[in-house]
DNA sequence: TCACTAACGCAACTAAGTTGCAAATATATA
DNA sequence: TATATATTTGCAACTTAGTTGCGTTAGTGA
């Protein structure tokens, strides 16, 4: 179930994502909002801004979570999907414009998958 | 730096990979010898065994650590580059023998790709 | 078998995220 | 506009996965 009310909470959020080209950690936000919104808060609204279609979250090679806004989601349906590029340099991630071919595998069911991609972003690269 | 010693922790957690087919999270490993070994140990154990390129590892969608055997890998080079496959009805990841093709990306340098596929292995499949 | 240093176990700690619950507040309805 | 009600919030406490420091143990080469 996805965002019911338009809160403080939600609007601050969806605010530092239109500030934003690329992803921001959970953990990035925490730290950021940390004044004006208790970390629970910000954990739940995610969860449901994500429920919602409006963000996607994947995760850095470390284990550690981010978020970026969806392109043309909803609630019902998640046709946003690429790979994301962490950048080694800058240690920013954001979301490749791109599709990756993934072969069809004997035996096997695919349902989703997840490329994460390193290297130096193009703010980083010269 | 690697292995230097073969130790009765190292020889435990080899024989763990040899028995087991696909890979094996650090914490199931934690659990299985937790009688016979300390988790730091286990831990380090691990990371010495990666470090050597005896194991690779890899992260599941929820962000916990897996490790599996790498074929052809030393300490100088990681060769053994491939997807990983999760199950999503039994929970099991392991290797796929498959190469995924990454694209080149304008102004980005890409140096590692990390592949996650989810769906139903080959013993849930039916 | 001795000395040296890597490896180990323990306990305490850290980081990221989660849970339960009482209080606050957005929204529909009267 | 006032009220009812269920959603949302903040707080504190907790959990889980993994890490660190340090004193002790035990492989390994000489």
């Amino acid at each position: 179930m996805g965002i019911i009310r338009m809160t403080k909470s939600v609007e601050t959020l969806l605010n530092e994502f239109n500030k934003e080209a690329g992803g921001i950690s959970a953990i990035e936000l925490v730290k950021r909002l940390n004044k004006k919104l208790n970390k629970t808060t910000i954990y739940r609204v995610l969860e449901k801004l994500e429920d919602d279609g409006v963000l996607h979250s994947f995760l850095s090679k470390k284990g550690i979570r981010w978020y970026a806004k969806c392109i043309g989601c909803s609630d019902t349906e998640h046709i946003d999907v690429h790979p994301h590029f962490q950048c080694l340099s800058c240690g920013k991630m954001d979301c490749l414009n791109l599709e990756i071919q993934i072969p069809k595998i004997p035996h096997r069911k695919i349902s989703h998958s997840h490329v994460l991609i390193q290297g130096t972003c193009h703010l980083c690269y010269n």
